[in-house]
DNA sequence: CTTAGACGGATTGTCGACAATCTTGTTTTT
DNA sequence: AAAAACAAGATTGTCGACAATCCGTCTAAG
């Protein structure tokens, strides 16, 4: 019915261009708030700005930059009010995706999350500190959720339209916190709810999730904002 | 931050053939699940095929047709499990518009939303079952209030990426029942519970709201689908 | 008779160049 | 001196043509 799927294999030259953009701005690489050049980019990426246009197209679709017609694109910029506002809706959207997933998501599916929270929780005792397998954890455990709502308009918004931006924030404000531990028990409890068929709780605890994540990152962006960035 | 606007006016080529096939594939003028063909639609708005694509790369966005690399678009076909989908997440959404709405609204574009309403009422008394009037009052109201809460991605989604699919879905479903006078009563205690700065409220109201609505044209979808559309 | 492979036609993706528009710095006018 | 008008430069939007890929059909092998 529809593109739902996170890593999509680049078949086409945009494709290329787009995922080496968006890790681009995710990780700073490009400075928030700069101008889009296109023929720089498209002698940077040694391509026509045909297919650069069309990746600058679904950059915009992913609020990585902002465009004006006739005027040029930016790169999107950080802010307190933007992070509110994105993690409000994240918040509601995967709050119903839990609450659909208690009732979408097969046996199978579940027992796979369950094994998978497992085996992660075994590997991060290990590696103590190490988030970048947290983070990978974490976004694996939100996508399979989000997945088990099978509701493919939820998906998209969450998977294509979202996902990159909150990356964004959580990258560029550090989110590597002492949070590490504790996320893993909160998906422990969730993933519970959705076995137990109760909906309704997985969707409060997966806000309750979600609204303990923004606090994480937001006191870094407060005093970012006080330094002038 | 975001261009949030739903009625912009078109400057570029692309922008106008954007809307005209917005309203041609709302409206069934190009057939669910037909071909598009790019050659023959530049021919048909006389323009080449750049700016063509751009037009398609929104449509794609708003959910109107459905892409596949180096395999063309086509329309997308209405479904009772689209349907079920798009409204899952428009309950929530506009209840959370409604919930944001509560705070966020001045007292003026709340007193202005309640004159309009008075307004309408008004009229649909003397035309009584002219929906047209009641269509353009009823999206007007849902507009307001997703622009009442302030949230730019939220409003993003609602009026620029799911808004000409539910108006596909009532368009093509023949939404014109006798719901008319019912629906002023209900905007009339949603934007009262706003008033009232009672977010939790307005949040259930619409909530209802928008089931109703659904409700309203879910069996068109149904027994059409036994016929085999 | 079924299935694998190749060929032809059409469609999409990409390219380089031109035209329209905006930005910036300067000049002119009040 | 401040504001408005203008001009140069650069950038975006659009165009027509070429290259790469896919779909359907036919042929040929098993």
């Amino acid at each position: 019915m529809m593109n739902a799927s996170r890593q999509n294999i680049p078949v086409t030259a945009a494709d290329r261009v787009l995922q080496e953009m968006q890790r681009a701005i995710v990780e700073g690489d490009i400075a928030p708030g700069s101008k889009i050049s296109e023929p720089e980019l498209a002698k940077r990426f040694d391509l026509s700005r045909a297919p650069l246009r069309e990746a600058l197209a679904r950059l915009e679709r992913c609020h990585l930059i902002e465009r004006i017609p006739n005027a040029g694109a930016r790169v999107v910029k950080l802010s307190t009010a933007g992070l509110l506002s994105l993690y409000q809706l994240r918040e509601e959207l995967e709050g119903l995706a839990c609450r659909l997933a208690a009732t979408q998501m097969t046996d199978a599916e579940i027992a796979e999350m369950q094994a998978l929270l497992d085996q992660h929780l075994s590997t991060q005792r290990v590696r103590e500190g190490e988030s970048y397998y947290q983070e990978a954890g974490d976004l694996d455990f939100h996508y399979r959720i989000i997945l088990g709502s099978k509701n493919p308009y939820l998906i998209n918004i969450l998977t294509d339209e979202l996902y990159h931006l909150m990356r964004m924030y959580r990258v560029q404000l550090g989110m590597n916190g002492p949070r590490v531990s504790r996320a893993f028990d909160e998906h422990k409890a969730i993933i519970n709810a959705i076995a137990n068929r109760d909906g309704e709780l997985a969707d409060l605890l997966m806000r309750r999730h979600v609204a303990a994540s923004r606090r994480n990152i937001e006191p870094t962006l407060l005093e970012r904002e006080q330094t002038g960035n």
